[in-house]
DNA sequence: CTGTTAGCGCGTTCAA
DNA sequence: TTGAACGCGCTAACAG
């Protein structure tokens, strides 16, 4: 009756509420939190009032009284534009909040030092865990926020320098066998264009193909490799470079999608015929009128099964015994063909 | 000495590393403020332990006692698998973390029972703010968080039943024009394929379609209109049905990417010849071997802007007088042509 | 320069 | 069935 401003009052509390019906700030608390033993007619006064005050109660606040964790968790990705991490981040969200978690997503551009700040911004603000797509080779911050006691999952990579669960994509396997299909082809000159091998996914890879080529008794040749393309352009010179060589490979593997694409436009530009494989699906790979084989996976999948492991390591403080063992995933892939139009 | 059991500590305290270093919580509060009313050598011994406890400050519990906002700003889209809305995300992202702030996204999947459900979530962590991208016309509940004074920023469709600040695209100048230049090549009977008006944006896209054809001084056949196709398999079967038509449309206008390349490949499994006309812009929209115009528009700038608007929203509290004006920022499109290969 | 008191919004514990 | 005190982790305001 005495103070009341016309300024609206943002975020009314617990108090206000209590104030308003005529009771203790307890009895509010208890009434928001379903506790039967609170008169019935309380309540639906207690409820009316927070209904016409548009109360919404503070779960900073509770969380930081109930010291159960925030009901947040961290994803930190290298780049959301790529759909690859927007899936991911999708099937991480789709299992966390299932569990009534909030995802809260952090792009890092490939950059270390921003990567190093997502994390401790996140670890500040308490998340109850963290699920990363590291930067790089260095991850001594993610091994300083485990040992603080922050469960982390590693994605797409392995944890450098620590332990932690991790979900890997079957790099070599999905590089090899696409490598392979080129072999039963009739291929001997295979070239290979994707990124530097100082990324573990393309080392990886790069060694999927080495061993495919090995298997068949073929030393891969040095000039036919083009390590380090890391948008459409760079890996369209790089196999443009390639064609021009005198004795050019019959045929590439390129080992993501933008190296696929970028190759494919080389190709087209050159006029030359010469097959292709790669790694990562892509839409509109079907109609490219190329024949052109390529090593899928899920990446919903790999974002579930990153959720699940945290949401399963998470469990664990409540319910079972000591820290559980390192769990690593580890994603399929499956070879998918697209011919002629 | 008393009391170290081997337990790891989950996040050590400010008393933790006051008691550590011998001084009071205080001193330490001072110390990882950077207040300079405090002696060099004491705040050298307190860094130290800090360090060495491995303690991060809780800024939620920092939030809660500054009553200063939490520093998270929350993002709520439809469906983040979208290219468009990762985009959008990113666009936001980066805005916004320049100002310290952290995204918290929210996958709806079109649902506005989970929307619904996401924004409440949002408003009890007490986020500093919202941008979102509405799943429907029901936004009762965006208004509901508006007057509760929440800053709330509506991109891609205009709120309804309340105001706030928006950022649209210029979806009936893009439709109008893609339309236009199918009518510049001479087309009189151009088809449409696309979401069903229900929804904003296809509306203002229907709309301009529409109306560049009635400055033609041509009314819009409504035999050649298929409303309704989501996702690229249903946009192919419309499209199937118009070419299937006796009298068949010559060209086609497509709203959205989804539904251009759902009528490319109805096209194409057709044999036809028929020029195409889209909105969005689409990776390899180049090599797809049709005459092809798209009315394209940078949706990372639409996420830019929004995290502008709201940022600029969360500064007025503190700076300026009371609310600023309702701001409503509009993204131009741009006619992009793919022609023959 | 450093410590003490008090309290942000909430919930547990205990008493009435 | 309801309320009062106390404290989660942190910091403004005031001592000393």
């Amino acid at each position: 009756m005495s103070d009341t401003r016309g300024a609206k009052d943002p975020h009314p509390t617990l108090r206000d509420v209590a104030r308003e019906a005529k009771v203790s700030a307890m009895t509010v608390s208890r009434v928001l939190r379903d506790d039967p033993k609170v008169a019935p007619d309380t309540a639906a006064r207690v409820r009316a009032v927070a209904d016409e005050l548009g109360y919404r109660r503070n779960e900073m606040a509770r969380s930081l009284r109930l010291g159960g964790g925030t009901g947040l968790v961290g994803l930190v990705v290298t780049n959301l534009a790529n759909p690859f991490y927007s899936r991911l981040a999708l099937g991480v969200d789709a299992v966390v909040s299932g569990h009534g978690l909030k995802t809260v997503i952090g792009n890092t551009g490939h950059d270390l030092a921003s990567e190093r700040s997502l994390v401790e911004g996140l670890v500040a603000r308490r998340v109850d865990g963290i699920i990363v797509v590291p930067a790089g080779d260095d991850q001594r911050h993610l091994a300083a926020a485990a040992a603080g006691g922050v469960p982390i999952v590693v994605a797409s990579r392995p944890p450098r320098g620590f332990s932690a669960d991790c979900v890997l994509v079957d790099d070599h396997g999905g590089a090899c066998a696409a490598t392979r299909s080129l072999l039963a082809a009739g291929h001997r000159r295979i070239g290979f264009v994707g990124p530097a091998p100082s990324v573990y996914t393309g080392a990886e890879r790069l060694r999927g193909y080495t061993d495919a080529l090995a298997d068949a008794g073929i030393t891969r040749d040095e000039t036919h490799l083009r390590l380090g393309p890391q948008d459409t352009d760079e890996a369209a010179r790089a196999t443009a470079e390639l064609l021009a060589l005198p004795d050019p490979p019959t045929a590439l593997f390129c080992s993501n999608n933008r190296n696929t694409i970028g190759a494919f436009r080389a190709i087209r530009a050159a006029g030359t015929d010469i097959a292709l494989a790669g790694f990562d699906d892509f839409e509109l790979a079907d109609v490219l009128g190329l024949p052109l084989v390529i090593a899928a996976y899920d990446s919903d999948e790999l974002g579930r099964q990153a959720g699940r492991l945290l949401v399963r390591r998470l469990g664990e403080d409540i319910a079972g015994r000591g820290p559980a063992p390192i769990h690593r995933a580890v994603i399929p892939t499956s070879l998918v063909r697209y011919g002629l139009p």
